[in-house]
DNA sequence: ATTATCTATAGATCTATAGATAATGC
DNA sequence: ATTATCTATAGATCTATAGATAATGC
Protein backbone atom coordinates (compact mmCIF):
# COMPACT_ATOMS: atom_id res chain seq x y z
CA UNK A 1 0.00 0.00 0.00
CA UNK A 2 2.92 2.33 -0.68
CA UNK A 3 1.80 4.90 -2.41
CA UNK A 4 4.14 4.36 -5.78
CA UNK A 5 6.68 7.33 -5.97
CA UNK A 6 8.08 9.21 -8.95
CA UNK A 7 10.96 7.54 -10.71
CA UNK A 8 11.56 4.62 -12.45
CA UNK A 9 10.27 1.80 -10.99
CA UNK A 10 12.77 -0.87 -8.88
CA UNK A 11 13.80 -4.53 -10.63
CA UNK A 12 11.87 -5.53 -7.10
CA UNK A 13 8.88 -3.99 -6.09
CA UNK A 14 9.11 -2.26 -3.07
CA UNK A 15 6.87 -4.26 -0.48
CA UNK A 16 5.50 -2.89 2.82
CA UNK A 17 7.67 -0.50 5.19
CA UNK A 18 7.07 2.96 3.66
CA UNK A 19 10.53 3.89 4.53
CA UNK A 20 11.82 6.78 2.53
CA UNK A 21 14.49 4.68 -0.33
CA UNK A 22 16.82 6.44 2.16
CA UNK A 23 16.03 5.15 5.29
CA UNK A 24 15.54 1.54 3.71
CA UNK A 25 19.32 1.86 3.02
CA UNK A 26 20.24 3.45 6.44
CA UNK A 27 18.34 0.28 7.72
CA UNK A 28 20.26 -1.97 5.32
CA UNK A 29 23.35 -1.03 5.91
CA UNK A 30 22.88 -0.68 10.08
CA UNK A 31 22.06 -4.21 10.08
CA UNK A 32 25.28 -5.53 7.69
CA UNK A 33 27.56 -3.46 9.35
CA UNK A 34 26.52 -3.94 12.71
CA UNK A 35 26.96 -7.98 11.64
CA UNK A 36 30.04 -8.02 9.43
CA UNK A 37 32.10 -4.81 9.69
CA UNK A 38 32.09 -1.85 7.73
CA UNK A 39 34.88 -3.09 4.98
CA UNK A 40 33.49 -6.77 5.05
CA UNK A 41 29.82 -4.97 3.77
CA UNK A 42 29.88 -3.93 0.36
CA UNK A 43 27.77 -1.41 -1.50
CA UNK A 44 26.45 -4.01 -3.98
CA UNK A 45 25.39 -6.12 -0.11
CA UNK A 46 23.66 -3.35 1.39
CA UNK A 47 21.67 -2.75 -2.50
CA UNK A 48 20.70 -6.54 -2.43
CA UNK A 49 19.32 -5.87 0.84
CA UNK A 50 17.00 -2.73 0.12
CA UNK A 51 16.10 -4.50 -3.14
CA UNK A 52 17.42 -1.82 -6.04
CA UNK A 53 20.87 -2.23 -7.97
CA UNK A 54 24.11 -1.69 -6.42
CA UNK A 55 24.61 2.01 -8.43
CA UNK A 56 21.07 3.18 -6.88
CA UNK A 57 22.62 3.79 -3.57
CA UNK A 58 24.75 6.76 -5.02
CA UNK A 59 21.86 8.48 -5.82
CA UNK A 60 20.77 8.77 -1.83
CA UNK A 61 24.82 9.02 -0.89
CA UNK A 62 28.11 10.25 -1.72
CA UNK A 63 29.54 7.11 -0.80
CA UNK A 64 29.62 3.96 1.75
CA UNK A 65 31.17 5.82 4.33
CA UNK A 66 28.41 8.94 4.46
CA UNK A 67 25.69 6.25 5.13
CA UNK A 68 28.32 5.24 8.29
CA UNK A 69 28.42 8.80 9.10
CA UNK A 70 24.46 9.33 9.29
CA UNK A 71 23.60 6.12 10.96
CA UNK A 72 26.93 7.39 13.89
CA UNK A 73 25.21 10.67 13.37
CA UNK A 74 21.89 9.91 14.39
CA UNK A 75 22.68 7.49 17.42
CA UNK A 76 24.78 9.14 19.65
CA UNK A 77 22.48 12.33 19.31
CA UNK A 78 19.45 11.26 21.44
CA UNK A 79 21.66 9.82 24.31
CA UNK A 80 23.30 13.52 24.45
CA UNK A 81 19.99 14.97 24.51
CA UNK A 82 18.98 12.59 27.29
CA UNK A 83 22.36 13.60 29.58
CA UNK A 84 21.63 17.06 28.73
CA UNK A 85 17.89 16.98 29.73
CA UNK A 86 18.88 14.81 32.74
CA UNK A 87 22.05 16.95 33.96
CA UNK A 88 19.68 20.16 33.43
CA UNK A 89 16.99 18.38 35.58
CA UNK A 90 19.06 19.53 39.07
CA UNK A 91 18.43 15.86 40.39
CA UNK A 92 20.17 14.71 43.52
CA UNK A 93 22.90 12.97 41.46
CA UNK A 94 22.69 9.72 42.22
CA UNK A 95 19.26 9.74 40.76
CA UNK A 96 20.83 11.82 37.53
CA UNK A 97 23.59 8.88 36.59
CA UNK A 98 21.21 6.28 37.69
CA UNK A 99 18.57 8.07 34.94
CA UNK A 100 20.75 8.35 32.32
CA UNK A 101 22.57 4.81 32.28
CA UNK A 102 19.43 3.81 32.86
CA UNK A 103 18.27 5.39 29.59
CA UNK A 104 21.35 4.70 27.94
CA UNK A 105 21.41 1.29 28.20
CA UNK A 106 17.47 0.31 27.49
CA UNK A 107 18.43 2.33 24.02
CA UNK A 108 21.09 0.16 23.23
CA UNK A 109 19.39 -2.47 24.03
CA UNK A 110 16.18 -1.81 22.18
CA UNK A 111 17.75 -0.09 19.16
CA UNK A 112 17.34 -1.97 16.27
CA UNK A 113 20.35 -3.96 15.14
CA UNK A 114 22.66 -3.56 18.26
CA UNK A 115 23.84 -0.20 16.64
CA UNK A 116 26.01 0.42 19.24
CA UNK A 117 28.64 -2.14 17.65
CA UNK A 118 28.91 0.59 15.41
CA UNK A 119 30.89 2.72 17.97
CA UNK A 120 33.78 -0.29 17.78
CA UNK A 121 34.22 -0.28 14.22
CA UNK A 122 38.29 0.54 13.97
CA UNK A 123 36.61 2.16 11.05
CA UNK A 124 35.01 5.01 12.91
CA UNK A 125 38.91 6.24 14.22
CA UNK A 126 39.35 7.84 10.97
CA UNK A 127 39.48 11.60 11.24
CA UNK A 128 36.24 11.65 8.66
CA UNK A 129 34.13 10.46 11.94
CA UNK A 130 35.95 13.04 14.46
CA UNK A 131 32.52 15.03 14.73
CA UNK A 132 30.57 11.90 16.33
CA UNK A 133 33.40 10.81 18.34
CA UNK A 134 33.33 14.46 19.75
CA UNK A 135 29.52 13.60 21.02
CA UNK A 136 30.69 10.75 22.36
CA UNK A 137 33.20 12.69 24.13
CA UNK A 138 30.63 15.17 25.44
CA UNK A 139 28.70 12.06 26.46
CA UNK A 140 31.40 10.97 28.64
CA UNK A 141 31.79 13.84 30.08
CA UNK A 142 28.27 14.11 31.14
CA UNK A 143 28.98 10.74 33.04
CA UNK A 144 32.21 12.01 34.69
CA UNK A 145 29.99 15.39 35.95
CA UNK A 146 27.57 13.39 37.55
CA UNK A 147 30.01 11.36 38.98
CA UNK A 148 31.89 13.92 40.66
CA UNK A 149 29.34 15.62 42.30
CA UNK A 150 28.22 11.81 43.87
CA UNK A 151 31.71 11.53 44.59
CA UNK A 152 32.05 14.94 45.43
CA UNK A 153 35.33 15.72 43.82
CA UNK A 154 36.11 17.13 40.69
CA UNK A 155 35.24 15.86 36.84
CA UNK A 156 37.91 17.37 35.03
CA UNK A 157 41.01 15.60 37.44
CA UNK A 158 42.98 12.61 36.43
CA UNK A 159 40.33 10.13 38.33
CA UNK A 160 37.33 12.15 37.32
CA UNK A 161 38.03 11.69 33.80
CA UNK A 162 38.75 8.04 34.28
CA UNK A 163 35.18 7.77 35.84
CA UNK A 164 33.85 9.23 32.80
CA UNK A 165 35.61 6.56 30.59
CA UNK A 166 34.71 3.66 33.02
CA UNK A 167 30.95 4.37 33.50
CA UNK A 168 30.86 4.66 29.62
CA UNK A 169 32.08 1.30 29.44
CA UNK A 170 30.05 -0.35 31.80
CA UNK A 171 26.49 0.98 30.11
CA UNK A 172 28.20 -0.55 26.91
CA UNK A 173 28.20 -3.88 28.21
CA UNK A 174 24.67 -4.42 27.24
CA UNK A 175 26.30 -4.11 23.35
CA UNK A 176 28.42 -7.43 24.09
CA UNK A 177 25.23 -8.75 26.02
CA UNK A 178 22.99 -8.40 22.75
CA UNK A 179 25.47 -10.49 20.91
CA UNK A 180 23.73 -13.67 22.71
CA UNK A 181 20.96 -12.92 23.96
CA UNK A 182 18.45 -10.40 24.46
CA UNK A 183 18.94 -8.09 27.27
CA UNK A 184 16.10 -7.14 29.51
CA UNK A 185 15.43 -4.45 31.77
CA UNK A 186 16.83 -5.90 35.06
CA UNK A 187 20.14 -5.77 32.75
CA UNK A 188 19.79 -2.39 32.37
CA UNK A 189 19.04 -1.68 35.91
CA UNK A 190 21.73 -4.13 37.46
CA UNK A 191 24.48 -1.50 34.95
CA UNK A 192 23.15 1.92 36.17
CA UNK A 193 23.73 -0.03 40.26
CA UNK A 194 27.24 -0.82 38.66
CA UNK A 195 27.69 2.56 37.99
CA UNK A 196 26.68 4.04 41.31
CA UNK A 197 28.92 1.03 42.99
CA UNK A 198 31.65 2.52 40.98
CA UNK A 199 30.87 6.10 42.72
CA UNK A 200 31.40 4.91 45.76
CA UNK A 201 27.62 5.09 46.68
CA UNK A 202 25.98 2.79 49.42
CA UNK A 203 23.21 0.69 49.81
CA UNK A 204 20.96 3.76 50.82
CA UNK A 205 21.91 5.65 47.87
CA UNK A 206 21.69 2.94 45.60
CA UNK A 207 17.82 2.39 47.01
CA UNK A 208 16.92 6.19 46.35
CA UNK A 209 18.49 6.69 43.12
CA UNK A 210 16.40 3.41 42.09
CA UNK A 211 13.04 4.88 43.38
CA UNK A 212 13.82 8.27 41.96
CA UNK A 213 14.71 6.80 38.36
CA UNK A 214 11.37 5.18 38.21
CA UNK A 215 9.47 8.40 38.48
CA UNK A 216 11.71 10.22 36.19
CA UNK A 217 12.88 7.70 33.02
CA UNK A 218 9.35 7.78 31.86
CA UNK A 219 8.95 10.98 31.24
CA UNK A 220 12.68 12.42 30.08
CA UNK A 221 13.54 9.36 27.88
CA UNK A 222 10.36 9.24 26.02
CA UNK A 223 11.41 11.71 23.75
CA UNK A 224 14.63 10.32 23.23
CA UNK A 225 14.77 7.01 21.08
CA UNK A 226 13.68 9.01 17.58
CA UNK A 227 14.02 7.01 14.84
CA UNK A 228 16.22 9.24 12.63
CA UNK A 229 13.67 10.75 9.49
CA UNK A 230 15.91 10.93 6.53
CA UNK A 231 15.22 13.40 3.85
CA UNK A 232 17.01 13.61 0.24
CA UNK A 233 20.89 13.85 -0.29
CA UNK A 234 21.81 17.25 0.48
CA UNK B 1 73.16 -9.21 12.99
CA UNK B 2 70.94 -11.95 12.17
CA UNK B 3 72.51 -14.84 10.45
CA UNK B 4 71.14 -15.27 7.07
CA UNK B 5 68.50 -18.52 7.00
CA UNK B 6 68.57 -20.39 4.14
CA UNK B 7 66.12 -19.29 0.97
CA UNK B 8 66.55 -16.66 -1.71
CA UNK B 9 67.33 -13.38 -0.35
CA UNK B 10 64.06 -10.42 0.49
CA UNK B 11 64.00 -7.71 -1.89
CA UNK B 12 64.59 -5.79 0.91
CA UNK B 13 67.23 -7.19 3.28
CA UNK B 14 65.56 -7.96 6.78
CA UNK B 15 67.32 -5.32 8.79
CA UNK B 16 67.67 -6.21 12.59
CA UNK B 17 64.62 -7.64 14.88
CA UNK B 18 65.85 -11.01 14.90
CA UNK B 19 62.06 -12.28 14.93
CA UNK B 20 61.46 -15.59 12.61
CA UNK B 21 59.68 -14.90 9.41
CA UNK B 22 56.47 -15.61 10.93
CA UNK B 23 57.06 -13.47 14.04
CA UNK B 24 57.23 -10.56 11.88
CA UNK B 25 54.55 -11.58 9.73
CA UNK B 26 52.15 -11.48 12.92
CA UNK B 27 53.61 -8.46 14.64
CA UNK B 28 52.77 -6.62 11.10
CA UNK B 29 49.57 -7.74 10.97
CA UNK B 30 48.97 -7.36 14.43
CA UNK B 31 49.38 -3.48 14.50
CA UNK B 32 47.88 -3.62 10.83
CA UNK B 33 44.39 -4.89 12.03
CA UNK B 34 44.59 -3.00 15.48
CA UNK B 35 44.49 -0.04 13.78
CA UNK B 36 42.71 -0.44 10.62
CA UNK B 37 40.54 -3.79 11.27
CA UNK B 38 41.05 -7.01 9.20
CA UNK B 39 38.46 -6.45 6.40
CA UNK B 40 40.52 -3.15 5.43
CA UNK B 41 43.87 -4.57 5.68
CA UNK B 42 45.11 -6.54 2.85
CA UNK B 43 47.43 -8.70 2.54
CA UNK B 44 49.63 -6.85 0.86
CA UNK B 45 49.83 -4.03 3.32
CA UNK B 46 51.05 -6.68 5.58
CA UNK B 47 53.61 -8.04 3.39
CA UNK B 48 55.08 -4.27 2.64
CA UNK B 49 55.16 -3.80 6.67
CA UNK B 50 57.41 -6.81 6.83
CA UNK B 51 59.18 -6.17 3.69
CA UNK B 52 58.29 -9.13 1.68
CA UNK B 53 56.42 -9.50 -1.70
CA UNK B 54 52.51 -10.30 -0.96
CA UNK B 55 52.91 -14.04 -2.21
CA UNK B 56 55.18 -14.85 0.01
CA UNK B 57 52.73 -14.41 2.83
CA UNK B 58 51.53 -17.68 2.32
CA UNK B 59 54.33 -19.77 2.69
CA UNK B 60 53.77 -18.73 6.20
CA UNK B 61 50.25 -18.91 6.42
CA UNK B 62 47.22 -20.54 4.65
CA UNK B 63 45.69 -17.25 4.51
CA UNK B 64 44.70 -13.74 6.26
CA UNK B 65 42.25 -15.60 8.72
CA UNK B 66 45.04 -17.92 9.67
CA UNK B 67 46.79 -14.86 10.60
CA UNK B 68 44.00 -13.43 12.90
CA UNK B 69 43.35 -16.78 14.17
CA UNK B 70 46.86 -17.07 15.56
CA UNK B 71 47.06 -13.70 17.23
CA UNK B 72 44.02 -14.20 18.80
CA UNK B 73 44.80 -17.63 20.25
CA UNK B 74 48.35 -16.23 21.31
CA UNK B 75 46.55 -13.27 23.19
CA UNK B 76 44.20 -14.91 25.23
CA UNK B 77 45.93 -17.71 26.23
CA UNK B 78 48.32 -16.48 29.06
CA UNK B 79 45.42 -14.21 30.82
CA UNK B 80 43.59 -17.97 30.79
CA UNK B 81 47.17 -19.08 32.60
CA UNK B 82 47.06 -16.31 35.42
CA UNK B 83 43.39 -16.91 35.98
CA UNK B 84 43.68 -20.52 36.63
CA UNK B 85 47.04 -19.81 38.53
CA UNK B 86 44.94 -17.20 40.81
CA UNK B 87 42.13 -19.77 41.25
CA UNK B 88 44.01 -22.57 42.20
CA UNK B 89 46.17 -20.09 44.68
CA UNK B 90 43.01 -20.27 47.10
CA UNK B 91 43.32 -16.55 48.09
CA UNK B 92 40.58 -14.37 49.63
CA UNK B 93 38.60 -14.30 46.61
CA UNK B 94 38.85 -10.25 46.99
CA UNK B 95 42.51 -10.81 46.67
CA UNK B 96 41.97 -12.95 43.75
CA UNK B 97 39.63 -10.73 41.92
CA UNK B 98 42.07 -7.36 42.27
CA UNK B 99 44.62 -9.69 41.15
CA UNK B 100 42.87 -10.79 38.51
CA UNK B 101 41.85 -7.54 37.22
CA UNK B 102 45.15 -6.12 37.66
CA UNK B 103 47.01 -8.51 35.75
CA UNK B 104 44.49 -8.60 33.17
CA UNK B 105 44.29 -4.67 32.47
CA UNK B 106 48.48 -4.50 32.55
CA UNK B 107 48.71 -7.02 29.82
CA UNK B 108 46.16 -5.32 27.93
CA UNK B 109 48.12 -2.20 28.46
CA UNK B 110 51.52 -2.82 27.87
CA UNK B 111 51.21 -5.30 25.12
CA UNK B 112 52.11 -4.75 21.70
CA UNK B 113 49.88 -2.72 19.41
CA UNK B 114 46.99 -2.63 21.92
CA UNK B 115 46.21 -6.49 20.94
CA UNK B 116 42.60 -6.17 22.85
CA UNK B 117 41.47 -4.38 20.29
CA UNK B 118 41.33 -7.42 17.99
CA UNK B 119 38.14 -8.90 20.30
CA UNK B 120 36.13 -6.70 19.28
CA UNK B 121 36.40 -6.45 15.18
CA UNK B 122 32.84 -7.76 13.88
CA UNK B 123 35.05 -10.37 11.91
CA UNK B 124 35.82 -12.48 15.56
CA UNK B 125 32.49 -13.55 15.53
CA UNK B 126 32.63 -15.74 12.65
CA UNK B 127 32.68 -19.89 13.13
CA UNK B 128 35.88 -19.71 12.47
CA UNK B 129 37.05 -17.79 15.22
CA UNK B 130 34.96 -20.07 18.18
CA UNK B 131 37.87 -21.63 19.70
CA UNK B 132 38.84 -18.21 21.29
CA UNK B 133 36.05 -16.82 22.11
CA UNK B 134 35.47 -20.00 24.45
CA UNK B 135 38.26 -19.34 26.00
CA UNK B 136 37.26 -15.75 26.08
CA UNK B 137 33.88 -17.41 27.51
CA UNK B 138 36.02 -19.21 30.03
CA UNK B 139 37.73 -16.01 31.30
CA UNK B 140 34.71 -14.25 31.94
CA UNK B 141 33.48 -17.75 33.79
CA UNK B 142 36.69 -17.20 36.32
CA UNK B 143 35.38 -13.39 36.71
CA UNK B 144 32.31 -15.04 37.51
CA UNK B 145 33.07 -17.60 40.07
CA UNK B 146 35.69 -15.10 41.67
CA UNK B 147 33.16 -12.48 42.32
CA UNK B 148 30.64 -14.96 43.59
CA UNK B 149 32.98 -16.36 46.01
CA UNK B 150 33.21 -12.46 46.89
CA UNK B 151 29.49 -11.05 47.15
CA UNK B 152 28.25 -15.03 48.37
CA UNK B 153 26.11 -15.96 45.75
CA UNK B 154 25.65 -18.60 43.18
CA UNK B 155 28.04 -17.49 39.75
CA UNK B 156 25.78 -19.57 37.27
CA UNK B 157 22.79 -17.78 38.15
CA UNK B 158 21.29 -15.10 35.90
CA UNK B 159 22.56 -12.43 38.24
CA UNK B 160 25.99 -14.30 38.73
CA UNK B 161 26.51 -14.40 35.08
CA UNK B 162 25.80 -10.81 34.54
CA UNK B 163 28.64 -10.13 36.69
CA UNK B 164 31.23 -12.08 35.20
CA UNK B 165 30.16 -9.93 31.88
CA UNK B 166 30.16 -6.50 33.76
CA UNK B 167 33.71 -7.08 35.24
CA UNK B 168 35.75 -8.55 31.99
CA UNK B 169 33.64 -5.41 30.61
CA UNK B 170 35.05 -3.44 33.31
CA UNK B 171 38.70 -4.55 32.83
CA UNK B 172 38.57 -3.72 29.11
CA UNK B 173 38.42 -0.33 29.41
CA UNK B 174 42.21 -0.06 29.13
CA UNK B 175 41.34 -1.61 25.05
CA UNK B 176 39.81 2.26 24.81
CA UNK B 177 41.60 4.16 27.18
CA UNK B 178 44.99 3.42 25.02
CA UNK B 179 43.76 4.74 21.97
CA UNK B 180 43.82 8.21 23.21
CA UNK B 181 46.70 8.04 25.16
CA UNK B 182 49.33 5.29 27.20
CA UNK B 183 47.03 3.43 30.53
CA UNK B 184 49.29 3.77 33.57
CA UNK B 185 49.58 1.48 36.48
CA UNK B 186 47.21 3.62 38.62
CA UNK B 187 44.64 3.05 35.62
CA UNK B 188 45.12 -0.63 36.21
CA UNK B 189 44.50 -0.42 40.07
CA UNK B 190 41.41 2.01 39.43
CA UNK B 191 39.80 -0.66 37.29
CA UNK B 192 40.42 -3.28 39.54
CA UNK B 193 39.12 -1.52 42.13
CA UNK B 194 36.06 -0.73 40.61
CA UNK B 195 35.29 -4.57 39.89
CA UNK B 196 35.73 -4.78 43.97
CA UNK B 197 33.03 -1.85 44.06
CA UNK B 198 30.54 -3.65 41.46
CA UNK B 199 30.48 -6.82 43.76
CA UNK B 200 29.58 -4.96 46.51
CA UNK B 201 32.95 -4.80 48.39
CA UNK B 202 33.37 -2.38 51.09
CA UNK B 203 36.48 0.06 51.77
CA UNK B 204 38.26 -1.92 54.15
CA UNK B 205 37.79 -5.08 51.89
CA UNK B 206 39.13 -2.99 48.53
CA UNK B 207 42.13 -2.00 50.86
CA UNK B 208 42.61 -5.56 52.31
CA UNK B 209 42.74 -6.68 48.72
CA UNK B 210 44.95 -3.89 47.50
CA UNK B 211 47.77 -4.61 49.89
CA UNK B 212 47.64 -8.37 49.23
CA UNK B 213 47.79 -7.91 45.48
CA UNK B 214 51.09 -6.01 45.93
CA UNK B 215 52.46 -9.24 47.25
CA UNK B 216 50.57 -11.65 44.65
CA UNK B 217 51.31 -9.87 41.27
CA UNK B 218 55.01 -9.72 40.61
CA UNK B 219 55.21 -12.94 41.20
CA UNK B 220 52.11 -15.11 39.68
CA UNK B 221 51.94 -13.02 36.80
CA UNK B 222 55.80 -12.63 35.29
CA UNK B 223 55.21 -15.70 33.64
CA UNK B 224 52.21 -14.55 31.84
CA UNK B 225 52.92 -12.03 28.86
CA UNK B 226 55.39 -14.37 27.18
CA UNK B 227 55.62 -13.78 23.95
CA UNK B 228 54.38 -16.12 20.76
CA UNK B 229 57.45 -18.28 19.80
CA UNK B 230 56.12 -19.26 16.30
CA UNK B 231 57.18 -22.04 14.65
CA UNK B 232 56.78 -22.66 10.79
CA UNK B 233 53.66 -23.64 9.36
CA UNK B 234 51.34 -26.74 9.80
C1' DA C 1 68.31 -30.95 -1.76
C1' DT C 2 66.03 -27.81 0.92
C1' DT C 3 64.38 -23.54 2.05
C1' DA C 4 62.41 -19.02 1.73
C1' DT C 5 61.76 -16.08 -1.11
C1' DC C 6 60.64 -14.09 -5.80
C1' DT C 7 57.74 -12.91 -10.35
C1' DA C 8 53.64 -13.27 -12.79
C1' DT C 9 48.99 -13.76 -13.10
C1' DA C 10 44.07 -15.60 -12.97
C1' DG C 11 39.75 -14.67 -11.38
C1' DA C 12 36.93 -12.39 -8.45
C1' DT C 13 35.70 -8.75 -6.49
C1' DC C 14 34.49 -3.74 -5.37
C1' DT C 15 33.51 1.48 -5.85
C1' DA C 16 31.94 5.02 -8.40
C1' DT C 17 30.57 7.33 -12.75
C1' DA C 18 28.06 7.95 -17.23
C1' DG C 19 24.20 7.86 -19.44
C1' DA C 20 19.56 5.62 -20.47
C1' DT C 21 14.77 4.91 -19.01
C1' DA C 22 10.17 4.38 -16.85
C1' DA C 23 7.39 6.23 -13.85
C1' DT C 24 4.65 10.64 -12.02
C1' DG C 25 3.25 15.55 -12.08
C1' DC C 26 2.36 19.74 -14.41
C1' DA D 1 10.15 18.21 -16.47
C1' DT D 2 11.40 15.81 -12.59
C1' DT D 3 12.47 11.94 -10.14
C1' DA D 4 14.31 7.51 -8.83
C1' DT D 5 15.68 4.07 -10.63
C1' DC D 6 18.11 1.14 -14.22
C1' DT D 7 22.21 -0.91 -17.30
C1' DA D 8 26.88 -0.94 -18.41
C1' DT D 9 31.40 -0.37 -17.38
C1' DA D 10 36.12 1.63 -16.16
C1' DG D 11 39.73 1.22 -13.15
C1' DA D 12 41.42 -0.27 -9.09
C1' DT D 13 41.87 -3.33 -6.13
C1' DC D 14 42.48 -7.97 -3.63
C1' DT D 15 43.41 -13.14 -2.64
C1' DA D 16 45.57 -17.09 -3.74
C1' DT D 17 48.12 -20.25 -6.87
C1' DA D 18 51.86 -21.75 -10.12
C1' DG D 19 56.22 -21.98 -11.04
C1' DA D 20 61.00 -19.85 -11.06
C1' DT D 21 65.15 -18.65 -8.40
C1' DA D 22 68.88 -17.52 -5.12
C1' DA D 23 70.60 -18.60 -1.09
C1' DT D 24 72.49 -22.40 2.38
C1' DG D 25 73.69 -27.19 3.81
C1' DC D 26 75.09 -31.74 2.80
Amino acid sequence: MTRPRPGRPRHAPDEGSGMSPRAQILEAAAALFVDQGFSATSTRAIADRVGIRQASLYYHFAGKDDILLELLRTSVRPSLETARALEDAELPPEAALYALAVADAQTLATAPHNIGMLYLLPEVQLERYDLFREDRVELQETYARLAAQLAGDDPTSVEGARRGEILIQLVEVVIHQRRTRVPCESDCHAIAEACLRVCGADEQTIAAARTACAGVVRHEVAAAPTPPRPGPQA
